[in-house]
DNA sequence: ATGTATGCAAACCATTTGCAATGAC
DNA sequence: GTCATTGCAAATGGTTTGCATACAT
């Protein structure tokens, strides 16, 4: 009986998930996350939807959608709603790697930033009748390409 | 000429915004932002609609919707989207009031939370080529009614 | 006078739903 | 065998758009 702990696979986690929730384990599901765990950045439902489909993989945008809610749910894909209508998703790394969102907004562009300062105060707050899991934290503001169209035209308008 | 600066009201403060961006100042635009002032916490662009239609004062959603863009991109309103499709928008009290969001994810409750030293920690850090306006911090996590609830359901289910 | 804003109806489009067929248990 | 899941097509619903009329400038 083996007594090393090495971390479970995001297949054997999601695998756990569905079990302990009577939850099916179709090879749809499996072939979804294994696409998810090739993703890099944010993603949406159907750029998924599409990665699938070059990979010669049929699911329908149906089973995409309600297999990226289970991974959410159980804490393996992060979802956002930006500011566009469609729900943005990124895989859920290690807690260690936690980061927070800069959105520019003039162009909407979305850039990742981390501060482990951050993380740690509000990490350990604590709340009356609410625990909490996660967060997220938007800041919003002018990036430096936007801020520099900004004042060519104010110089115009003079 | 007098001298003695005051806090310039939410009326006067869209006045200047709609002038200095050519923009027009319709008696519209002036009504909706009254049925705004008057509202104490979330809303959405739907309900917002009915407290005009309730008042007697006709105006389009088509209107509602557009103006509410306009009171957000001057600061008057912050929007949000929390986890329905619908946003959700608020009156951005003055920036010492600034609130976050503790928001339950089974039963979708959101509470407001105020912590000074959070907001402190974020408006004082600075980010290469990003200028900060603003942030929005949600906590996701369980409320206290729910954690009930899911006891109840493991009891039930050994 | 000029052209933006309004308001209606129609379009949009990401997401959800209904339902028959499939397949995990 | 049972019943959740899949996949298609159709529905949903908040939001946006097109366009004629009204009105701020």
């Amino acid at each position: 009986m083996s007594v090393i702990k090495r971390p479970l696979t995001t297949h054997e986690l999601f695998d756990e998930f569905l079990r302990s929730n009577r939850k099916r384990r179709t090879v749809e599901r499996f072939a979804i996350l294994e696409r998810v765990g090739n993703t890099t950045g944010h993603f949406s439902a159907e750029s998924l939807f599409e990665i699938m489909q070059n990979d010669g993989y049929h699911v329908s945008p149906t089973t995409v959608y309600s297999t990226l809610e289970l991974l959410v749910e159980c804490g393996l894909v992060k979802r956002h709603r930006f500011n566009n209508k469609a729900s943005i998703y990124e895989r859920a790394s290690g807690s260690a790697s936690n980061h927070h969102h800069l959105i520019c907004s003039m162009c909407g562009k979305i850039k990742e930033m981390r501060d482990s300062d951050i993380d740690t105060i509000i990490k350990n707050k604590r709340f009356p009748a609410f625990t909490q899991t996660s967060f997220a934290l938007n800041i919003y503001g002018i990036c430096s390409t936007c801020t520099r169209k900004q004042r060519r035209e104010k110089k115009l308008k003079k």
